[in-house]
RNA sequence: GGCGGCAUAGCCAAGUGGCCAAGGCGGCGGUUUGCAAAACCGCUAUUCCCCGGUUCGAAUCCGGGUGCCGCCUCCA
């Protein structure tokens, strides 16, 4: 069976077709970086990173590419708000993604371009606009004409004349249409410029990804992705420029992630209503934050509150302990079940393959119990692959001091047991729960885990 | 005002015409254990927001209603 992709602009579920066999090319609109990644961001990337790593897993060659836009207004009013450099606050935030990205375990993308490193594409794209026509320059700023692309609103299923009568753009007297983007922007005292052949200026929004990922991945490619605030204005005009410029399809497959809700609205940078993700990592297992993102399936809108967060980290936790009665086992080489891979190819059914990877720990646990060793190893082969295919990644124990101090007091604990001194024993069982050290008493001797319960 | 989405157990969440409505968290009972924990077994929605309709048969299709949310402005 192929994998199967709701794609947004035909609204339907269809099977995916790559442009070149074998292979499949992935654009990921990432960060404009005005502010710190939130787990909105987060949301859509590890959505992003499970279906490249499905993909990788069905032996397809990927290429990744997320950009980060690192030009625009409100990088600009944050610079002189803050009196900082308007590269630094890029950077600023482009790191704090890195440090969340690596610790969330997100595959690192074949590309990560920056409009700022890609302006030659951006004008070559603008001028090849301006020459048909399609756009037009006025005191040095360049607009997209949207009259003049037949096919405007065909993503975000909007007509023309419906926005201008439910209009909430500021009327620009530059405009030809109160819907016509900038491509460029004029120069204004105090803002960072390149020179084009229309002055010194700088891009304007959705221009840089209609560049970037055509010169990365060809045109048309497979698969864009991003979160569903961006379907309009920001793909919707991604659409309009690169097909007028180039009169060929730009997308095959577009993809949208739901929304975080924070207290039953959408989480977002511009409202400052949102939780950064590095906040959240400092309390939660970032496996946890991860099951707690795919078990809903990517389209629907996930709540974000603590009690779900708590529910993912148990279940995690749950996730852990049974890693660890197969620790010393040697993972057979296997495959998933097939549950597991037709959830997966059935539009990135995460939840339904989650399912299927709790009904394999089940098993795998029954058959253990049973002493039947072979057919439990197997099984645990088949979760190890799962949690690889989605991106967990079960944090390695480093060998510290405390594993040291463990282990005498464990020793010592024993002794206590031996000896039915069980007040002692379950005091030290108790005080370590309290500092989130669980101890697990077993026929082979005593286990101990960091956790909640 | 225009367009779109969602409503499934205490909570989270799959399921889009037909075996007992996946799975996770929580709860209850049991096996096991010195007691716990973990693990396993059983129970925890006779019913899928409400009202009609289509059908031999609907959570799933159609019509109407209610509620919540999103987009139309910067946003993953």
């Amino acid at each position: 069976m192929a994998i199967r992709i709701y794609n947004t602009l035909k609204r339907e579920k269809k099977a995916f077709k790559p442009v070149k066999e074998g292979r499949v090319g992935i654009y990921f609109c990432g960060m404009t970086v005005q502010d710190r990644p939130h787990l909105g961001h987060m949301r859509a990337f590890v959505v992003g990173d499970a279906v490249r790593r499905f993909f990788e897993f069905s032996g397809y060659e990927v290429n990744y590419v997320q950009n980060f836009t690192d030009i625009d207004d409100k990088i600009i009013d944050r610079s002189i708000r803050e009196g900082t450099d308007w590269r630094k606050i890029g950077e600023r935030y482009i790191e704090e993604y890195f440090r969340a990205s690596d610790r969330m375990n997100l595959k690192r993308a074949t590309f990560y371009p920056r409009a700022t490193q890609h302006i030659q594409e951006i004008i070559e794209i603008v001028s090849l606009l301006e020459k048909k026509g399609i756009a037009y320059e006025r005191e040095g700023n360049v607009y997209f004409d949207v009259t003049r692309f037949q096919g405007y609103g065909k993503l975000s299923g909007k007509k023309l004349e419906e926005l201008v009568s439910g209009a909430r753009v500021e009327p620009d007297p530059l405009k030809k249409n109160p819907f016509d983007f900038a491509l460029w922007k004029a120069w204004k005292e105090g803002e960072p410029y390149w020179y084009s052949p229309w002055g010194k200026g700088r891009p304007g929004w959705h221009i840089e990804c209609s560049a970037m990922s055509t010169h990365y991945l060809g045109q048309p490619f497979d698969i864009h992705g991003g979160g569903e605030d961006l379907i309009f204005p920001h793909h919707e005009n991604e659409i309009a420029q690169a097909e007028a410029a180039r009169d060929k399809p730009f997308v095959n497959y577009w993809l949208h992630v739901g929304y975080v809700k924070l207290a039953g609205e959408k989480m977002s940078k511009s409202t400052g209503r949102f939780t950064a993700i590095a906040d959240l990592l400092e309390r939660y297992d970032p496996n946890a934050i991860r099951l707690y993102l795919l078990q809903t399936h990517y389209r629907s809108p996930i709540e974000y509150s603590e009690e779900n967060l708590m529910q993912a980290q148990r279940a995690w936790e749950k996730i852990e302990v049974f890693l660890s009665r197969f620790e010393s086992a040697e993972p057979p080489s296997v495959e998933p079940p097939a549950s597991f891979v037709e959830a997966m190819e059935d539009d990135f059914n995460t939840p339904r393959a989650l399912g299927a990877l709790f009904e394999g720990m089940r098993e795998a646990n029954t058959f253990l119990d049973a002493g039947d060793e072979e057919r439990a190893r197997s099984t645990y082969g088949e979760i190890l692959v799962m949690l690889g295919v989605l991106g967990f990644k079960p944090q390695e124990k480093a060998e510290t001091a405390i594993d040291e101090i463990m282990e005498i007091l464990l020793e010592v604990r024993k002794k206590l047991r031996e000896e039915k001194n069980y007040a002692v024993a379950d005091l030290i069982r108790g005080r370590l729960q309290e500092k989130g050290i669980i101890l697990e008493d077993t026929p082979e001797g005593t286990r101990w885990r960091r956790g909640t319960r």
